[in-house]
DNA sequence: CGCGGTGTTGAGACCTGTCAAGACGTGTGG
DNA sequence: CCACACGTCTTGACAGGTCTCAACACCGCG
């Protein structure tokens, strides 16, 4: 299951022989974790990152007035916490968003590669790099688009995210958000969330319903959304 | 003038002589450039990174309707655009705000750095997570915070930043951005950011004229902003 | 001396938030 | 097996923050 993660690398650039075998070595234990967990808190030192193979994490930002902000989605494939390799603690806590299985990843490890590796070092900041690319649109989300634009753009994201982590099928695919979850990732309340997806469904873009979500009309979403896929980088580039 | 680049690695981690060396080796060409200008635009290929010595330049997003979304801001001594090395290409332009001057750093100069310096990789790799971290604090600002709170934080983010580079003084520093870019950069029209400004007056927490913003009343600001620096990895730590 | 960019102000509209209540589904304990 | 609690989804009425449109002042610059 850490095949998800290797596709992911390879969608960006070939990963050789050498380069996989150093890769299945990074994990230290695999881990499952149930539903709604804080497994890592802002501010605290980390000695490991978290490379997801099932189930959704996020990174949530909160206010003191109990406001949050979910500023990424992690889905299988992803490391949640990559950047902790460098940073050595977080800005943010990292939650479980459905029951999940992971591998711990020693930074030791990392920094064996960063000393072996340097092209595999550069694929890995590239992931970070991509990373803040989604950042960036979801800032310009938060910004500049209307409720029903960000949720669509979101919508259309993670069809192509979890298609590369193969599971996400005829533009179909298994979303666990509450709409309170909803909410916290797209600067929303709830409410207006609710109002949002049934204008999504009332226009025949979506439907939703079982913890489902299926793009009915995938042009007509990507037309509300605005959505270009070239920020996720799906190009093969020598690094 | 590359002393600015070199304080804000040295801020973060020990930079070794030979370090510095290379680091003084990686620009090919110093270049002015005049304000308002695209440097690089979104989707062309990049095969150098652009390290900023004196002048803003901001990385922007644009919707199709004309609207557009200034997703960071570079001062002196960050790398506008060092995840190009990575990325190959960019999901946003580059612009100027004000008159620049930079310096041209070929991405076969980093190429090397990665082969040879693998501590110096992970300080830079530990330059683009911080931009990353900034995107999420602004993703943050631009969700949960009201107008003048996100208006606060970014002057108190600035002031930090400048102060590292060198350019701010006694909570007080040369401004360039117009209201229409700070609108740009907070997702607010540069009519609310008027009366948002006039309201940071009337309560006496900045003054700014002239194109110039002092902080009157630091705690009051960073109150009305929650703003903590610890998204910005102010401690030196062994990366 | 006129012009374009910038900053300022006012009135009204609109998108999204707030508050409240109820429906629905599911898990749990009695 | 039922009763209940709880989380989630839905809906309505109203409030409020921010946007839109418009007009004008100011100022540096050609």
């Amino acid at each position: 299951m850490i095949d998800a993660h290797l596709n992911k690398l390879r969608v960006r650039d070939d990963v050789s022989a050498d380069e996989e075998r150093a890769i299945r070595g990074l994990v230290a234990e695999e881990v499952s974790v149930a539903s709604d967990r804080t497994l890592i808190r802002h501010g605290q030192d980390v000695h490991s990152s978290t490379l997801l193979l099932e189930g959704w994490m996020a990174r949530v930002k909160d206010l003191r007035s109990g406001q949050r902000q979910i500023v990424e989605l992690s889905v299988p494939g992803d490391f949640t916490d990559l950047h902790g390799f460098t940073l050595k603690r977080l800005d943010h806590d990292i939650v479980t968003l459905t029951p999940c299985r992971y591998g711990r990843v020693p930074h030791e490890r990392l920094k064996e590669i960063t000393e072996r590796f340097p092209h595999l070092t550069r694929l890995y900041w590239l992931m970070t790099n991509l990373d803040a690319a989604i950042h960036r649109e979801w800032t310009l989300s938060l910004g500049r688009r209307s409720a029903i634009a960000r949720m669509a753009h979101l919508i259309c994201e993670l069809n192509v995210r979890l298609g590369i982590a193969g599971v996400a099928r005829d533009n179909s695919y298994d979303f666990p958000l509450t709409q309170v979850e909803l909410g916290e990732c797209l600067g929303l309340t709830a409410v207006h969330v609710n109002r949002t997806l049934q204008e999504l469904r009332r226009k025949r873009l979506i439907e939703l319903q079982n913890r489902r979500v299926t793009i009915v009309d995938r042009p007509g979403l990507k037309a509300v959304a605005e959505f270009d896929d070239a920020y996720l980088y799906l190009h093969k580039r020598p690094r």
